[in-house]
DNA sequence: CGACTCATGTAATATGTTACATGATTAA
DNA sequence: TTAATCATGTAACATATTACATGAGTCG
């Protein structure tokens, strides 16, 4: 898995200039590359150099020349084998867990204003990956089913953003849960 | 949030050698590295010259010598500061989504087939971890509120595979609902 | 006898981020 | 006039992975 497929899959939709692609990635959380330049230009002269990509220069007046990159015969039939190809799975990658995990030396108080802290940070996060998304609202989706799989994709993230708010709730109501009753099971 | 917070909470627990806490680190999804030597090794030597850390070689019989690592009170401090310091949003990264993304040029019973896949690649995940997590018990558990924040760290891996899991399944049924009554709403 | 654990380290490579560099046009 | 958009690229740095190197002891 390496921003070179992700890059086929958006010119097997349509051709992009790199700027294109430094957009698409910037305006998406999903596809969770951050869309800078260095990453984008070396993989597009790669991907040309491989045979799996073409480029087209076109001049512009009044604005700087561009190119355009499509996918070829053979970087299509390379894009379905890795679709096809080895799945990884998610990594759940939560920075929070670990500051929680050291935080037993903090007063109760402080405890809870930290968590209150994540919680709010999430609902801006929620917040932010709804706005991009009603932003940037032009994706595939050229069957019903290929409209359906999009969907699904923004579920998955929308979801997980509320599944952590779930868990916070939680972690909350176990911590004052046991603050009334020490040491007393929680009854979860 | 670098590996060097988490290995200044790790020595504010118990004193530590690298070895120790490369086990540690292999050994736990939650707290994300996969504890290869060359970044527990440099850290510890950059830790040391912050006078965060300071080490004690042993020498034992039939075995190599072995560097014990202690936190100063510096780092005591520098932990404290960092885990009342900025939060990180978790990261949802999941290379499976760009699969799918391009997935349309599939066969009905070939995105199914890739969907089964990621399923099963799933369930053979969520058992790992809770076996890691049987076989890693021993986790700071000094209080009955740190034995609690570790539980919810743990619940909180295992919610986010059955949270994957419940996702999968909603795919599956709406493709299905999508073939069997095309073009459609589907109710949801 | 071969593989694994304990134990510390280095080298090469891959991946990703921030900032720099240039330069015209357009909108606040 | 300051900032943003369009457009391509490079340099420096930070972070992370894989593999290499050494060497004693233990388990099957």
């Amino acid at each position: 898995m390496s921003i070179n497929h992700a890059i086929l899959g958006l010119l097997s939709w349509k051709p992009c200039t790199g700027y294109d692609l430094k957009k698409f990635f910037e305006g998406s959380t999903l596809m969770h590359w951050s869309g800078n330049n260095n990453q984008i230009y070396k993989a597009l002269v790669q991907l040309s150099a491989e045979g799996l990509v073409t480029s087209e220069t076109l001049h512009q007046e009044g604005a700087p020349s561009k190119k355009l990159y499509h996918l070829t015969k053979e970087g299509q039939q390379a894009l379905r084998k890795w679709v096809l190809g080895d799945i990884e799975l998610p990594e759940f990658k939560k920075p929070f867990l670990v500051q929680l995990a050291w935080a037993d030396q903090l007063e109760d108080q402080e405890l809870l204003n930290l968590i209150q802290r994540y919680e709010d940070e999430l609902e801006v996060g929620l917040r932010t990956v709804q706005e991009q998304m009603r932003r940037n609202s032009d994706v595939p989706a050229r069957t019903s089913r290929e409209k359906l799989l999009w969907e699904m994709m923004r579920d998955s993230l929308i979801t997980s953003y509320h599944n952590e708010l779930d868990w916070v709730s939680r972690v909350r109501k176990n911590l004052l849960n046991l603050k009334e009753n020490p040491h007393e099971p929680s009854g979860d």
